[in-house]
DNA sequence: TATGAATGAGCGTTCATTCAT
DNA sequence: CATGAATGAACGCTCATTCAT
C-alpha cells in the first residue's frame, strides 16, 4: 500500500473520506460509503489502503504534516516572540477551523483509536508544541516573557487553542460572539500571561 | 416520554447508558447493550425514550444539570470573585474528567448529531458561563478585573477549560507534564489574564 | 441463547444448515444461506444462536446425543459380545451414512475449528468407544476375544469403521463395489480379528 | 494450461498452495494469498491456471503421483506379500500424516467439489488399490492369505489406513493412544485377518 | 509473460426499530 | 409494563475473477 497518494484514486479517497468525516463525523464513516461517494465499488478501496485504520492513519499522517507545514509557514525566525507566536497560534486556529476533518481525527478522535497508530508518528505530531515552547524560550531570553517552564506554558497555549477550535468546530459557542473576536482575544490572552512586568501569580 | 427519571426503570437505563459510554465510548453505545446489562428486553427501553436520540437527550440534560450543580456547588458568594472563579474552575476541570461520558456527549459530540437536540435545552447549558461571566462582572466592579466584556471573558475561560479537559480525556497531553500541574497552571492562567495593572494588550 | 430447539424455528435453522452441511460441505455453509433457505432474515438466525460456532456446536451436540442413543438402541446386554459389537458397528456406520451432515461435523470437520468446542462435550462424544471398548473387554473376559489392550481394539475398530464411514460418504470407493458388501466384510473383519484361535471366517 | 510445472512458476505456485493448504487448510486458501506469498500478482496465477478448480486439480494430480511413487518405492517385488503390504501400509500412512495437505484434498475434499476433477484422473488414483490387491493375490497363490475376493480386501484395508490417517490428522484420537501404537496395530490387524489358518498374532 | 485496476458477490455480524401480544 | 419475534440496512472485509495494457 502506498502512502503517497498519487495515484489519482488515492487522493480522491482521502479527500472523499475527509469530506464525509466533516459532514458525518467519523462513527459515520464508512468504507462503503467513501467507495459510493466516489463512484467505485468498496473493494476498489481495499486496493490502496489495506483496511479503513490505514486509510483514517493515511489521514492522520498528512494532517499532521499539513499542519506543521503551516506552522512552519506562520514562523518567522527574523520577527519578535510575541509575532512569531501570534502568527503560529493564528496558524494553529486556522488550520483547525478551515480543516476541522484533518483536526478531529488529529486531536479529537477516541484515544482507544489512537493507540493502532504508530507511536513514531505520534512523537512527529509534537514538533508543533516544541516550536511554540522554543519561542517562548526565546522571548525568555530576550526578557519580553518570564515564565519558568516554557512548555508548560506551550501547552497552556494548546489548550486554549484546542478549546476555541474544537468548541467553535462544534458548534457550541453562542452564535452572538463572532468567533473572529474569540480567536483574536484568545491570542493576545495567551501572550498577555507571558508578559514580564505583570502583578504576577505564580506559574 | 416522560423526561423525569422517577420509574426505577428509567434510571437504571440512564445508569446504565453512562456506564456504557464511559467504557466503550459513543459509538459503541447501543440500545440492545443497554437491555441486555439491566436484564430487559430491548423493546422495554422504547417504553421510556422513543429512539436512541431521546435517551442520549435524557443523558445530555442530566449531564447539563449536573454540571450546574456543581458549579453553584463550587460558588460562594460570600468569597472574593478570583476565589469564586478559581473554585468554578476546578469544579468544571474536575466534572469534564470524573464524568467523561457526560462530558463527551454535551460538548465533545459531532455537530450533527446536536441539530436533534432541542434548541430550548441548549440555552440551559448557557446558564454556566453566565455564572462565570457574573463572577467576572463582580470582579470588575469591585476594581480587582479589568475588562469590558465580561462575557467574552467567560467564554475566553471556557475554551480554556475545554482545552484542558478534552486534551486530557482523550489522552493527547505528554505523560511528562502532570495533569494536576496542566489543571492550576490554566486555572491562575485565566485569573491573572483578567487581573487590573498588567501591562495591557486590549482584549 | 436456548440450546433445546423447541422454538420450531431453531428445529428448523439445525435442519436447513444440516442440509446445507450435506449439499455443500462446511466450507459453503453460511448463516445468509441458511436464513434464505427457511425464509427468514438473517438476523433472525441470530436471535437463537448467537454466532455460527454455537450453530454448530449445537449440531454437533445433536449429533452426539444421537449416535449415542443408536448405539445404546444397537447394544442388547444380553446377547454375545460378538453380536453386541456387530450391531455397534453397523449401527455406527449406518448412522455415518443416514447422517452424513451430522458426521462430517462430529468427526471430520477440521480440528482448528473443534478447539472452539467446550472440551466437556468433547468428553461425551467418547462414551462411544467406551461402550466398544467394554464389549471387547467382557468378550475377553468370557474366552472368545483375545486381546490385553481392549481399548487399543476399540481405536482400531473405530479407526476401521471411520475410514469405510468417511470414504463411502466422500464417494471415494469405487462404485462397482457394492456398500453392502463392503459394510458387512468391514464388521466381520473386525470382529475377526478379535477372536481366539480363530480358523478363517469367510470373507 | 500446462499441467506440467516445467515453468518454474507453475511450480512456486503448487509449493506455495501446498504450504498454505497446510497451514491454513482448504477453507482458507485464497489465490490472493498465494499470489502475495510468491511475490506475484494475482494475475499472474491465471496465466498458469484458469481458475482454483484446475489448480487444486493440479495439486491432486500431484498428490495422486507421489502417494503412487512412494508406494511403489515401499514395494519390494523379492519379498514375502507380508512384508510387501505392510511396506506399503507403512508408507500409505505415513504419506498421509506427513502430506496432510495433499491427502486431503485428494481423499476428504467434499464430493461436491470433487465432481469437477476428471474422472479420467480419478482412475489414476486406482492403481494404489491394484497394487495392494495384486499383493494379497500373490499372496493367496503362495497359500499364505485366504480370500475369494482381493480387490475387496485390498479395499478393506484401505479403509483401515485411511481411518487411520484421517482420525490422527482431525485429532480425533485419544492422545493417550500413541500413534505409533495405533499406526502398527492397523498395519499388523489388517494382515492377520488375510492369514490362512491362522493363530492369533499378539496385540 | 506479467500486471494494476476493478468488481459483484458473499461473508459474519451488529444495529435501531417495529409490531403483535 | 413488558416482551419475543422479526427485519432491513449497514458495517468491515475477503474472494475469485476479468480486462485492458
Amino acid at each position: 500500500m502506498s502512502r503517497n497518494p498519487d495515484s489519482g484514486l488515492q487522493r480522491l479517497i482521502l479527500d472523499t473520506a475527509r469530506k464525509l468525516l466533516f459532514t458525518e463525523g467519523y462513527a459515520r464513516l464508512s468504507m462503503r460509503k467513501i467507495a459510493q461517494r466516489i463512484g467505485y465499488s468498496a473493494t476498489s478501496i481495499y486496493l490502496h489502503y489495506g483496511n479503513k485504520d490505514e486509510l483514517v492513519h493515511a489521514l492522520i499522517d498528512e494532517g499532521v504534516d499539513l499542519l506543521h507545514e503551516e506552522l512552519c509557514a506562520a514562523y518567522d525566525g527574523s520577527q519578535e516572540p510575541i509575532e512569531q507566536l501570534s502568527e503560529m497560534f493564528l496558524a494553529y486556529i486556522n488550520f483547525g477551523l478551515t480543516r476541522p476533518e484533518y483536526y478531529e481525527i488529529m486531536y479529537v478522535l477516541h484515544p482507544e483509536y489512537m493507540t493502532r497508530y504508530p507511536a513514531e508518528k505520534y512523537r512527529k505530531a509534537r514538533r508543533n508544541l516544541e516550536m511554540i515552547a522554543s519561542a517562548i524560550s526565546s522571548g525568555v531570553k530576550s526578557g519580553q516573557f518570564e515564565t519558568h517552564d516554557p512548555m508548560l506554558c506551550a501547552n497552556l497555549a494548546w489548550t486554549q487553542l484546542h478549546g476555541v477550535v474544537t468548541l467553535l468546530n462544534s458548534e457550541r459557542v453562542d452564535k452572538r460572539i463572532p468567533s473572529e473576536t474569540l480567536i483574536a482575544a484568545s491570542g493576545s490572552h495567551i501572550i498577555r500571561s507571558l508578559l514580564k512586568n505583570q502583578t504576577q501569580v505564580e506559574v
